[in-house]
Parts: C-alpha cells; structure tokens; sequence
DNA sequence: CGTGTTAGTTAGAAGCTCTAACAAGAGTAT
DNA sequence: ATACTCTTGTTAGAGCTTCTAACTAACACG
C-alpha cells in the first residue's frame, strides 16, 4: 500500500539505487566507510564512473544514505527486541542484547553511525529523528520501571553527582520534551546509552584483542549495571 | 642526557621531522585524520610534494607517528594528574577529569586513538604498551583502594554478572598479567575505562549536541560511579 | 680535495571525485 | 504512428590524491 503504482522509470531508478547501496554495503563492511569508491562500485556493475552521479548527488550524499538506513536497521531492531507486554527489565536487557549482537554483527556499520564522524559531514534531521525514537523505547522502560518502583528505592539516584544531573535534566530536557518519564529516568536512559556503547565501541574498534577476556561478560555486567537485567542474555 | 651529540645531519632531519608532524597536527584538528594530505602538508612548508617520503615513508607511517604521539602524552597527562601520594579515590578523580579535559581539548586527537580505526590500519606495539602504562595506573589505584577497604564492602562485586565477571578476569588476565591487583581491581578498571569512554566519545562525536544538556555533569555521574570521587573536578 | 650519502627536484603512473558535453534509448503527447 | 522530451548512459578532462623513478645539487667526512 506504500508503494503506489510507479512508472517503470522510477522502479528502475530504486533498483538501481539499491544495488548501488548494497554494493556500498559490501564495500564499507570490507574496508570502512573512509575508504568507500564510487568508481569502484561502477567497475563493480559493469557501468562508467560518472554514470552514478545520476543517482547520487556526491559520494557524501550516498553515505548519507547509508547512515540514514543504519539508523533506520538499529531503530527497528530495537523496536523489535522491546517486546510490548514485558515487563521493563526484560525489554531493556532485549535490547541491550540485541544492541550488542548488532553491532558485532557489521561493525562498520556501527562506527558508520558512532565512531570518527567525517569532517564536513553534518547527520540529517532524519537520524536524529530515529535516534529520538531509540531514546524513547529506552524512556517507556525506565519510566514504567520507575512507576512500578513507586516511591520506594527503585531508580532513584545512587550518588551526589547523580542528584546534580537529575537537577539538571529536569531543567535541561529539551531532547525529551514531549516524554513525561521523570528526570531519573532521563539518566539512566542517557546511562544505558554510554555505558553500553563504551563498551561496544572499545570492542569493535579492537581494543580489547589482544588482551585476553571475554568482552561479553563486561557487557553483561554492565547491562545489568544500567537495570537491564533480564532472561534473554543467552538467546 | 637523552639526546647524545648528533650530526648536523641526523638533528636537521629530525627537526624536519617535527615540522612536519606539527602541520599535521594541525591538519588533524582541523579536518580529521582521514583528511590529512602529504601533498598539502609539502605545499605549506614550500617543498616539493615527494620530498616528504624521505621523511616519512608513506601517509600511514605519518598518522602512525601521530598515533604514538598522542598515546604519550595521554599516558604522560594520567601520570602527572595521578599525585603519587593521593588517596587512590582521588588519583582515579584527577585521571578521570584530567582524561576529559585531554579529549576535549583536541577531540580529533582522541579521536585518532579511540574513534574508527583506518581500513588496514594495525597499532604498533608501542601503544600497546603505552596503553598497558595507563592501565597500571588505575590498577594501583584500585588495589590500594581495596586494601584499604580490607574484606569489607570496598569495592565488591556490586551483581551477579560482577561476580561472573570477576571470576573469569581472574582466570584470564592476560593483560595484567605482572600486576598484583585482584580481579575486582580489574573489573573495576577496565568499567572507569569503558564508561568514561562511553561519554566522552560520544560527547566529541557530537550526539549529544541538540539534546540541551550539559555532558559535564553525566560525566561527573560516571566518574562518581567508577569511584573518582575526590574534590579535583572543578579545578 | 675526492667521494659517498642525503635532500631536494621534476616526470609520471594510477587512483580518486566530480563536471561538461554529447549520443541513444524510453516514455509521453499529439 | 510520429515527434518530442526527459533520462540514462557514454567519453573527455580538470584537479586532486599517494607514491615511484630518475636525476641533480649540496653537504659531511676521510
């Protein structure tokens, strides 16, 4: 129902676009975004270097592109894993998890969106949109497990500096303006994020070959740090 | 001491040496590592473009130059921030402030160590060890905190996965291999390392521009949670 | 004072992004 | 059915990059 009847020149205009992306795909999980060719993905389809420039603007609007459809890929995986009826706890350690088998699953794809940025290169409203959606699973969770907490314990901040910055995010909330989870759960959704991250980025940069351990149990035990400590780990 | 009597030869070649890693430097802050050119750095200093591969013998030789260099003085600004005769609590505080302030000073400089690394890019062994040299220094201090802690709370393992954690760090410590730090020292060293890493990376990524807060006081949060809690945060 | 090493030069190969100008096909309108 | 337009491809080429080859000039040393 999406797509309408198109002429058959813009269906072979979206094909082509999306041949031209997977073959970009191969490229940046082979050798990183930095190095992606726009010659060589037209040796690649037998066509002439110039002939993609009537498909993409530049080189820089085609990894646009791809950073647009790995965000889109790591939204829906995470909508995915944050199964609906469950209780908060299960859906974040689903979506730690999946978050974590995401990334190992196409690292590139991951630094794409979270490592070096390229330098004149400035994220489309559109990825801040979808990461938007992301941080709003990740406030539903907090939100309901701090409902459920009540007054009691719960989420409630473990230190001085915790105190300080919920102050502050109660006053500085302009990301999460339309969400009514409490500041609490602004910081443990902000603390989910970094602290998970820390932890893939580190690995899939290659941090931490070399040194021995197994990079999933810190992973597990800072999941279970930031409250996502479900059933799933293993699934 | 260290510098013996050179030939003119050996010390004008270093001194060009030096030259040329400035403006690379400056090149890196400018645009990023992955836009630095050979060809513009000869054209600023008025030499002829080949004549820098007699200095250098190609563009990653250059970047893996800048990549030991930041790697010393990282490990030289966490050597002078931890005051040997400190309380470990607040070394691990003036290594945790002094680590942001290092990264923000030049964020392309931590983003050569920690952001994507380059397609076939190896680390040379020499950051490896340097590495491994700020790493002790959280290992003392983790140590001596526990020690002092004696059996009780200290720094135990705050969850079941921390436990899991600590067990298996304990039987692959590879990586502190020659340190008499427990395993809970490890754990607890390598968490400073991931979660202040968490904020910081994304922080000179740029995600948490438009949000509205202030990524000071998450780090401040982090810090505290690692067990940096001195008094040195605001000097 | 020769002699060998070294630092610079220019020329050029091979790659890249991207623009300009042109040929040929496909779809549409008359 | 014919004529027109719009799109997709082509080649040529400018300008950038890294990096090699060959050559010259200067310097340090025996």
């Amino acid at each position: 129902m999406g797509d309408a009847i198109k002429s058959p020149r813009v269906r072979y205009r979206e094909q082509v676009r999306e041949e031209i992306k997977a073959h970009a795909w191969a490229q940046v999980a082979a050798t990183g975004a930095s190095a992606l060719s726009l010659n060589a993905i037209a040796k690649q389809m037998g066509i002439s270097g110039p002939a993609l420039y009537r498909y993409f603007r530049n080189r820089d609007e085609l990894i646009t592109e791809l950073v647009l459809d790995a965000y889109r890929d790591l939204s829906d995986t995470c909508r995915a894993a944050a199964t609906p009826g469950d209780p908060p706890e299960t859906r974040l350690a689903a979506m730690a998890s999946a978050l974590r088998r995401w990334a190992l699953a196409a690292p590139h794809r991951y630094l794409l969106i979270y490592g070096t940025p390229v330098p004149g290169y400035a994220a489309p409203p559109e990825a801040t949109t979808l990461a938007a959606g992301i941080m709003t699973l990740l406030l539903d969770a907090y939100a309901e497990a701090d409902a459920e907490a009540g007054t009691a314990a719960g989420g409630g901040p473990a230190s001085d500096a915790a105190t300080a910055l919920d102050d502050h995010l109660a006053a500085h909330r302009r990301w999460a303006a339309d969400h009514p989870a409490p500041a609490s759960a602004l910081r443990r959704a902000l603390t989910f994020w970094t602290r998970l991250h820390g932890v893939i980025s580190l690995e899939v940069a290659g941090h931490f070959t070399g040194m021995g351990f197994d990079p999933a149990l810190l992973y597990a035990t800072e999941s279970d740090s930031v409250g996502a400590s479900g059933e799933v780990r293993s699934r």
